[in-house]
DNA sequence: TTCGTAATAT
DNA sequence: AATATTACGA
């Protein structure tokens, strides 16, 4: 039942654990240069232990030919900053050209150095040498690359054509939501998501860093690092803030669909991201959401016309009941505000708004709306698998329209009727499709084993979790018919903006603190490599600009290891 | 670690 | 105005 090609992936691998995109690294060719015998056969292990396809080179110059060459592909370099003969930044513009990710590696602090090298294109620099969690990444690090050339490359071919100019604010975000279906637009769309995921491991990654320093040094260092250090905005930026996920109608209805099958009680950010199975959404977009809906704060945006008549309170807004325990899991009130019948009310209507619907529906009866429970929450960790589950099965493979939802029926099979009366209601799925994984429906509430166990058939199944991420921007409101339970009858169709093209984007973050080492225990070790807070340890990013096309097309056999100059020689 | 909630930020 | 982020208690 759920095996696939990951299965043999998955046991074929033993650094990380999950392993859907095992392939990708496989297909993933780094080229280190570096002089340094020791920290080769180090860089060559680790970077092997993940499958990468590996070549070493001594020498910059040696790297250069190699490169002018053009024989073999390389998708990475990673380059000590010192070489011995040529100036690495020569081989670093070589790079760029060849639209080759480019990490620099420096074992000693140098500002100057580092911000050098991102100026001039490199994607990271960093403190010493590779670190295990770089290593993981790298190739997300180079698909994001080559998302974004692509990217750029069809923005240029779209300008020329009579595609809307404006694009709102700026994010990409174009309309023809029909093209979405074609093939043309699958890699991007593809490529769109990838990104997103990419964008989301890349702060999961850093946002598990800020963690770390808040729990060395006390809250609120975040801010004041990128405050006191944002001097330039060339440095230091911490975490980008992600483009706004605008939250139609259709985008609503699914999330209530959702919270309406995973029932009160069980609606966990989480939870609800996996089953509504939109890429796009990060776990906090949903909290976020969530938290909106369970205090009934959340509007339509507006339908930019008429009716947007002010009433000062808010409704009863969220009167959550403070009572005792927390409440996990509350599932949000039915609230399905919508144009509908918006119909120009007249002057009087004052609180009307979109509230209409809810003072009467609000406790168990409608249908699905139940209200009760509370319950514990359990679950696992996130920031650590996350990014493995990114899915991202081939670079560009079209995600988009695949179902994944099979697979993870049979978990729920048991509570079908339940929802099938609810699709009657008219709550299709979207055409991203995917029905909903009714796993975790598990009446029994409150137990952690249960859910974690259901989480855990989940991957296995590999009904692709995925949770990717990030900027959703927009998405089309077709015509959507909704009717009083939040059932839309409507494509679902997303658009996903671009994060980052406009977006300068470069350091990711970087910090300056000084204090003690601690390391902990949480196998984060890696974070060490990433921000060495007392060694002013830093990493920089620096995504440089999208162009040309795309490397790393097919895959070449390169395996082997050279070392020093010989390579030229054996070319 | 995740969740929930409030407070901020953008 | 609507979202995203963060703080922080649990």
């Amino acid at each position: 039942m759920f095996e696939e090609e990951n299965s043999q992936t998955v046991e074929g691998m033993n650094n990380s654990m999950t392993a859907p995109y095992y392939d990708m690294r496989k297909d993933v060719c780094v080229m280190l240069v570096e002089h340094d015998k020791k920290c080769v056969t180090q860089m060559v292990d680790l970077l092997k232990s993940y499958s990468y396809k590996v070549m070493t080179v001594g020498r910059a110059s040696t790297a250069m030919k190699f490169l002018s060459k053009g024989k073999e592909k390389v998708d990475v370099m990673i380059v000590n900053v010192h070489l011995p003969d040529l100036d690495s930044f020569q081989l670093l513009s070589q790079a760029i050209a060849l639209d080759i990710v480019s990490l620099f590696i420096c074992d000693e602090h140098n500002e100057l150095l580092a911000n050098k090298a991102l100026n001039d294109g490199a994607y990271l620099y960093l403190k010493n040498s590779l670190d295990e969690t770089i290593v993981k990444y790298l190739w997300q690090f180079v698909l994001r690359e080559k998302i974004q050339r692509e990217k750029a490359r069809k923005k240029l071919e779209g300008n020329g054509d009579k595609m809307n100019v404006g694009d709102d604010d700026g994010i990409g975000n174009n309309n023809n939501v029909e093209d979405k279906e074609k093939a043309g637009e699958k890699n991007i769309s593809n490529a769109e998501e990838q990104i997103n995921n990419i964008y989301e491991a890349e702060n999961e990654v850093i946002s598990n860093e800020i963690y770390k320093l808040r729990r060395k040094r006390g809250r609120k260092i975040t801010k004041e690092i990128s405050e006191g250090e944002s001097q330039s905005n060339t440095i230091n930026e911490t975490v980008r803030r992600k483009a706004c996920t605008e939250w139609t109608v259709d985008l609503h209805a699914k999330f209530m669909k959702v919270v309406q099958q995973l029932g009160e009680g069980r609606c966990y950010p989480k939870e609800i991201r996996k089953v509504m199975n939109v890429p796009s959404l990060t776990k906090m977009q949903v909290s976020s959401h969530l938290q909106k809906c369970r205090s009934n704060n959340w509007r339509a945006p507006k339908e930019k016309k008429s009716c947007r008549q002010r009433s000062g309170q808010k409704f009863s807004s969220g009167y959550q009941q403070r009572s005792r325990f927390r409440k996990y899991g509350t599932m949000p009130h039915l609230q399905t505000n919508i144009p509908m019948q918006q119909q120009q009310r007249n002057p009087h209507q004052t609180q009307r708004d979109p509230e209409f619907l809810f003072p009467t529906l609000n406790t168990s009866n409608n249908f699905i709306r139940g209200e009760t429970l509370t319950l514990q929450h359990p679950d696992s960790s996130q920031l650590q698998v996350q990014p493995h589950y990114l899915r991202i099965d081939n670079p560009f493979n079209n995600l988009f329209l695949s179902d994944q939802s099979n697979a993870g029926d049979e978990l729920g099979q048991q509570y079908g009727s339940l929802f099938e009366m609810l699709d009657l209601q008219g709550l299709q799925d979207p055409i991203i499709g995917s029905t909903n994984y009714r796993f975790g429906q598990t009446f029994n509430i409150g137990d952690h084993h249960t859910q974690n166990d259901n989480n855990l058939d989940l991957n296995a199944a590999h009904v692709t979790t995925y949770l990717g991420s990030a900027i959703m921007s927009g998405t089309n409101m077709g015509n959507a018919i909704i009717d009083e339970l939040g059932a839309v009858n409507a494509n679902f169709k997303q658009y996903i903006g671009d994060p980052n093209m406009s977006d300068p984007s470069n350091i990711i973050a970087t910090s300056h603190a000084g204090d003690t080492k601690g390391s902990d225990s949480t196998e984060r070790k890696n974070c060490d490599a990433y921000f060495d807070y007392n060694n002013k340890d830093y990493l920089f990013q620096n995504l440089g600009p999208p162009s040309a096309n795309l490397p790393n097309e097919h895959v070449r056999k390169f395996d082997q290891v050279y070392y020093d100059d010989q390579v030229s020689a054996s070319i």
